[in-house]
DNA sequence: TTAAGTGCAAAAGCTTTGCGGGTAG
DNA sequence: CTACCCGCAAAGCTTTTGCACTTAA
């Protein structure tokens, strides 16, 4: 993520800390800094193996804690994948992914003609719709190659 | 899933099987039984609970290893959500999905307007497209009361 | 000062692996 | 017969919890 996006992203995370009286601590920054950073939608693990090198003793458990709390702030989000570790997303607009059935690997994309989706009536359900992600399922570019080699 | 879809899903998977090599074991049978019976996008384990009744001594690993080989055969698939267990799916066919934010929980839902979406180019990309599903992302019917209630 | 966060250790939950015996085709 | 599957036990990930100590505001 470019700097001028980061810094109002920052802003934004400290502005909710004030507002919710959540200390804004060094670890809390850095797990941040780092997630704001990725373009891969990490699991909570890859985010700590980045994260103990800048912050020394910082635990896993801390680092599990901050994403949560990041998540509950609407900083950053949760990614929907099949797969079985959570994975956390820097952005919050909306957005689309590319999902590779043989990887499992998410890569972003945008589309102005998928954002304008019309959504579809939901009373029936009595489910609230707040924003939608189109998930686009296939074959990556690596796992092609994987499979030609066969 | 009505008994005649799911006869023809058993004919499908009895079809594969003889194709590809694949034995055909009392366990697989039963395992597919119980999730082209469910609707809540079951975990391995929930699956495992159901299964376990009607085939005693069954284990917990076969439950996990033929659950992957009937997404292998594109019997079922894997559902994607937020969230840490796998998730399975009896539907094959194009179909969206409510995504609750709050309790992960995933709900089906049928659209003829967002079947008919267009997907975008994603050759820059190098990426495949098989099919989509679209995430209606919001707050579900349980959680709404729970919301009032607080 | 003090409410909340952090690190640690341990437990709990989810999934995979290796292997000897069993079974579908 | 024979390749593949199954159950078991154990190990390996992923995530949560309780508690004593530390820190942001």
């Amino acid at each position: 993520m470019d700097e001028k996006k980061k810094k109002h992203r920052f802003d934004l995370f400290e502005e909710r800390c004030r507002q919710q009286g959540i200390p804004c601590t060094v670890q809390r920054r850095a797990v941040l800094d780092i997630i704001l950073d990725s373009d891969h939608h990490p699991t909570t693990d890859q985010v700590f193996d980045v994260v103990r090198d800048r912050v020394p003793g910082i635990s896993r458990t801390t680092v599990y804690r901050t994403l949560e709390t990041l998540v509950r702030m609407d900083i950053i989000t949760k990614t929907c994948h099949p797969g079985s570790a959570v994975r956390y997303d820097p952005r919050v607009e909306i957005h689309h992914h590319l999902v590779c059935l043989y990887c499992d690997d998410v890569i972003d994309i945008d589309s102005e003609q998928l954002n304008l989706l019309p959504v579809p009536d939901t009373s029936k359900e009595e489910f609230d719709v707040f924003d939608f992600r189109v998930q686009l399922r296939g074959i990556c570019r690596n796992c092609k190659k994987k499979e030609v080699e066969r």
